[in-house]
DNA sequence: CGTGTTTGACCCGCGC
DNA sequence: GCGCGGGTCAAACACG
């Protein structure tokens, strides 16, 4: 997972990652917003998601955070598997889930679910050019 | 020995 | 009630 190609430089556009304050800020809003809807209708909204969907050989993007895989499902339409992924930080029960589409299967959609309430354990040193391929699809 | 993966079983909501 | 699909658990396993 450590193997991607070195592309750029580090001035990049986008500043938007799964792990940057940008985005942690997006999720906290979103979330406070459907909080806000939850407690207006008494319904029982699911909770916010948000996707990415990167272009990678790799199907596991690493994020600088330590995920501990805990299920394998198949997925109907699509010969490609969808893993299920945690947050292994104590107290922390951030998800994502990891999609290849059967379409094109150099197209991976990363799904994170809540928000990490903890600093990044692992240095990304190279997270830059992992950036430099990912473009926000729909956060949701 | 500690940590993460694999993998089938299990659970639960939903439509019939 | 039953089957199905999506999500999760957990015991066994792999590996530094």
């Amino acid at each position: 997972m450590e193997n991607y190609q070195m592309l750029f430089p580090m001035s990049l556009p986008l500043n938007m990652a799964p792990n940057s304050q940008v985005f942690n800020n997006f999720c906290k809003t979103q979330d406070q917003e459907f909080t806000k809807e939850l407690e207006k209708s008494g319904k029982k909204i699911r909770k916010p998601r948000y996707a990415f969907q990167t272009r990678s050989q790799v199907d596991i993007l690493d994020d600088g955070y330590r995920w501990r895989k805990y299920g394998q499902k198949a997925v109907k339409n699509n010969k490609f598997p969808r893993s299920y992924y945690r947050c292994t930080h104590e107290g922390c029960n951030v998800k994502k889930q990891v999609q290849r589409l059967s379409k094109d299967e150099s197209v991976v959609v990363t799904t994170y679910e809540g928000m990490h309430t903890h600093p990044i354990q692992k240095p990304s040193d190279n997270f830059e050019h992992i950036l430099s391929q990912m473009h926000i699809y729909t956060p949701f």
